[in-house]
DNA sequence: GCCAACGTTGGC
DNA sequence: GCCAACGTTGGC
């Protein structure tokens, strides 16, 4: 089966509890403690080597900070069952797991982050749901000619044919 | 810190 | 199934 063709996301993350820095230290980082059905499904469509906008949520400013890749595909996240995790589900079952995580790859981090206000001032960039007001949604597609562009914006090392 | 937006919960 | 109450997200 030839593989499908690559997807593009991009993924919420408030600097003060994961930044971009963490993942060039970690490398790999399993994406735990989403608990939104609609982030869940998004998830669960990704495939080894999609890449991911790696975005600063409640930064200052907010914007992209970087690129990663996916480098698992979605799998269960073990902390819905942790009754010590604050990510515990007690409404989760062990044969029927609610939540489940994928795995970041780091790939690189913008020389500086291209903020919220610069991507929606840029007009090629219009209809990105993260420009949208009232966006709430961690984990989003992103529409591969948006993605290009905010590389660009970066001028980014990553690139897409 | 405020608050708009929006998702989830639970009574009915 | 409706919807009010409540909780969370995230920009500002």
């Amino acid at each position: 089966m030839p593989k499908r063709a690559m997807k593009f996301w991009l993924m919420k993350t408030e600097p003060d509890v994961y930044s971009i820095e963490d993942l060039e230290r970690d490398g790999i980082e399993p994406w735990e403690g989403v608990r939104n059905y609609q982030a869940r499904n998004f998830m669960r469509e990704m495939a080894e080597g999609d890449l991911v906008i790696f975005y600063h949520s409640n930064a200052k400013p907010p914007g992209a900070a970087g690129v990663c890749r996916i480098s698992r595909e979605a799998y269960p996240d073990d902390t819905q069952f942790d009754t010590k995790s604050k990510y515990h589900d007690p409404k989760s079952k062990k044969d029927d797991p609610r939540w489940s995580l994928v795995e970041v790859a780091f790939a690189e981090k913008f020389a500086e982050p291209v903020s919220l206000q610069a991507l929606k001032d840029e007009p090629a960039l219009e209809g990105m749901l993260v420009t949208q007001k009232g966006s709430r949604l961690s984990v989003q597609p992103v529409e591969r000619k948006h993605f290009k562009r905010v590389l660009k914006m970066a001028g980014a090392k990553t690139k897409v044919r």
